[in-house]
DNA sequence: ACCATACATGCAGTCAGTGCATTTTTGCAA
DNA sequence: TTGCAAAAATGCACTGACTGCATGTATGGT
């Protein structure tokens, strides 16, 4: 009775959920290495074993969506005219992809200060973060029609995601920042025009 | 007999080498993953224990010399004038550091190999690249009597490292790439430069 | 109601990394 | 030389993430 179908893939959905949640707020409350697996299957009233088949690691509870981010930008870069310049390009994807993040400054916030304050989880976001990178400069390539040896697409990709970087940064920690597209639209602006006037 | 002092330091200094040696040996052979402190110790003639005393994780065998570039990269900054544009600060700094790497291509490229094939590894590196950009944006904060929410600090330094990062992938997996220091001038300079023209 | 399948679970194991107690080395001085 | 204190190496027992494999249980379609 009830649904006719995908009660599984509800099931699935709302145990994964449960569990990110209740991590979540184990990992602000008693620190992120103090918490273990078994504690947070517990919380979440499942076996331990179990945890692994929704989360490879420990840390990806707190990266869970890091990858559909790197999606958002992709496809707002396809979006882009051909034939505007990439540097634009990129400085419309990254700000249109801010605005997002806009509406989820507290969630993303409370991520960022965990990973933040471990080494770990930190240095996992920063590889996943390279990923995108490596991602961003095929794209790029592809636009440009780059040869395999030329630098300049990876040079792009890697200036785009600093810019992004530390935008997100500023944003986060600066207690009355501007509102991060326009952040991250100054950041590019700036290397674009005035970098050589500082 | 022999040395007067300096012998414990000596066999430390030898013992840690060997560590070094044998493991990166293994690591080329076997996989990163596939080798255990415990065979690394064994090749070494030391206890699993001891590694521990050598070593604070199995990745720092592959990153032992990150922290001294930062320190290069630092001192090199420091020396550049004051009233020079921070931007070609940075440049000339990098670029004389670049110049260090170069003498060592070999050892540098088997590094990154493991690196590049090892996620942990790899995003451990990442995570000490923060570290520059962190000690980077406090410096420059200096140097340009920047407001601490300023963003421009970290926007030159997240940018700067883009650079050298972009720079050296390049050098190290690009058949007939040219010397680094060269890379590395003409990423900053595309940067300040033609940016706004592809 | 029945069955195949997906999924949760239990169990046993590997390995990195840590704290602590003990033994061995080394530098120095008597 | 010998003796001694500090430094370093080692051994031991432990935690906790993560894996492979076998088994139980719920679900969806027939």
């Amino acid at each position: 009775m009830a649904e006719p179908t995908g009660r599984r893939e509800r099931n699935k959905r709302e145990r994964r959920r449960r569990l990110e949640d209740v991590a979540l707020e184990l990992f602000e409350r008693e620190g992120f290495d103090k918490t273990t697996i078994e504690q947070i299957a517990g919380e979440a009233e499942l076996a331990p074993r179990t945890f692994f088949s929704y989360f490879a690691t420990k840390d990806d509870l707190v990266l869970a969506d890091y990858s559909e981010r790197l999606e958002r930008i992709l496809t707002e870069l396809e979006q882009r005219p051909a034939d505007e310049r990439a540097w634009d390009a990129l400085r419309a994807s990254f700000a249109a992809v801010a605005a997002d993040y806009e509406s989820e400054h507290d969630r993303i916030r409370r991520r960022f200060m965990i990973m933040a304050s471990n080494p770990s989880v930190f240095a996992r976001s920063l590889h996943l973060q390279a990923g995108w990178e490596q991602a961003l400069t095929e794209r790029l390539a592809a636009r440009l029609s780059a040869l395999a040896d030329d630098p300049t697409p990876r040079l792009l990709a890697a200036t785009a995601l600093a810019v992004m970087r530390a935008s997100l940064q500023h944003w986060l920690t600066v207690p009355r920042a501007p509102a991060l597209p326009a952040l991250v639209q100054s950041g590019f602006d700036r290397l674009a025009g005035d970098l050589n006037t500082r």
